[in-house]
DNA sequence: ACTGCCGGGTA
DNA sequence: TACCCGGCAGT
């Protein structure tokens, strides 16, 4: 009967447009089903970050409490990586040991602290929905609604992006820069003061040798541990997994950044990395995915045409060129984009400012646990807005689909 | 009150 | 697969 409802175009526009035929092709299906719905669905923690995101970003969310995670001498208020300070040096040997051996190729160096708990948490749990970000990593910023198969299948999905895709040629950029880019992106809260002194140990077991500088510890390395007869681009690059930068302070605040490439990627970009806001984890990088993930940059875009096969116009959809990162943080919390990102990133125009980046630095604020966020919440006007509803057949299918708005992204 | 959109339902 | 809507969450 009628579904009364104001909103829906039907009623609206019988109403007051009266024509007929319309878009609504069949009549009657609307009404009918409906709303047998169940309750509500237990979203609760689940609310994810979605699309965000941007790659993961967001993306940048974490839906989940923070809680479980955390590194093993995560329990004093501090900050776990802070916690490695000069004093605790053996600590720090073992730490450093197994986080080497943890992401000895390139993994994700650093579960370490803030991170900590998304990392762990991110092959449990959470939210099917996060896992098809970070899976398929294709689908992503939008959620899909559901027709995200289009291109989530993967075929689709990888053609586009693989643009930078993993697989590519590329190894070598993929390897540094992409690789880094997100890795940093989940921990490192780094800091950076004006007397810190860095310090290079080698991570080699048994060792632990300390230089000062970096020549000095791959050369060390190569030397003592590496062989060094060795040639190839590889072994350098192994180099840099067996030694770790540390920055330490008067008080020996150490810093174990990420360390491979610690050289090359001067982290300058990452300047954002990832917010750690509790509830929007964004998508993580999982492991696996990562080196898929990372190419995945931008993604977006082509999520939307997704759809939008709308008859009459497309309209452009704005600058993607973002840079990245904000998922992942996964990730979400953004998020987000991943945002998550979060949904993800983006920017069209005028970004209101949006709470993002805050300090990386901090020690996660505990108070705030916010669960899941559902995702901020697009401020760009969409379809509704610009059009109204009495317009309806003029919004994207997203739109009309009550789904999130592909033509006007935020 | 409205808007954006997730999750789920119907056809 | 296409479409739609309940209902939640953020403004
Ligand atoms: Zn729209």
């Amino acid at each position: 009967m009628g579904k009364g409802d104001f909103k829906t175009r039907r009623g609206a526009r019988e109403g007051a447009d009266g024509s007929a035929a319309a878009a609504g092709v069949g009549a009657g299906p609307g009404g009918g089903g409906g709303r047998g719905c169940a309750s509500r669905p237990p979203r609760a923690a689940p609310s994810r970050p979605s699309r965000a995101c941007a790659v993961g970003a967001a993306p940048f969310l974490g839906g989940v409490p923070p809680a479980h995670a955390k590194c093993t001498c995560a329990r004093d208020a501090h900050a776990p990586h802070t916690c490695l300070t000069g004093a605790a040096a053996a600590d720090m040997d073992e730490m450093v040991a197994a986080m080497v051996l943890t992401s000895l190729s390139c993994s994700p160096v650093l579960q370490s602290p803030p991170a900590g708990d998304s990392a762990s948490r991110a092959p449990c749990d959470p939210w099917k929905e996060s896992g098809d970000v970070s899976d398929s990593g294709s689908s992503t910023t939008s959620g899909h609604w559901s027709g995200g198969s289009s291109d989530a299948s993967g075929a689709g999905g990888s053609p586009k992006h693989s643009s930078e895709a993993p697989g590519s040629p590329p190894r070598d950029d993929g390897f540094d820069t992409d690789c880094d880019p997100l890795l940093l992106a989940e921990p490192a809260p780094r800091k950076r003061k004006n007397s810190l002194r860095v310090l290079y140990k080698c991570l080699w077991p048994g060792c632990g040798k300390v230089l000062r500088s970096i020549v000095g510890i791959k050369r060390h390395v190569r030397t003592q541990h590496l062989g060094d007869g060795a040639d190839s681009e590889q072994r350098k690059r192994e180099e840099d997994f067996y030694y770790t930068e540390m920055q330490v302070k008067e008080e020996a605040a150490v810093e174990p950044t990420a360390s491979p490439t610690s050289p090359s990627a001067p982290a300058g970009l990452q300047g954002k990395l990832e917010v750690p806001l509790p509830e929007a984890p964004l998508p993580e990088v999982p492991g696996s995915a990562l080196s898929q993930s990372a190419p995945s940059s931008f993604w977006h875009i082509q999520a939307d045409h997704a759809y939008q096969a709308l008859p009459s116009i497309q309209i452009p959809v704005s600058p993607h060129i973002f840079t990245s990162i904000s998922w992942a943080t996964a990730t979400s919390t953004l998020p987000s984009l991943s945002p998550v990102r979060s949904r993800s990133l983006s920017f069209s125009e005028p970004q209101p400012a949006t709470p993002l980046l805050k300090s990386h630095l901090i020690v996660t604020s505990p108070p705030r646990v916010s669960l899941g966020a559902r995702k901020v919440r697009g401020e760009a006007k969409k379809c509704r807005k610009v059009y109204g509803i009495e317009h309806r057949d003029q919004w994207c299918t997203a739109c009309r689909w009550k789904k999130a708005c592909q033509r006007f992204l935020d």
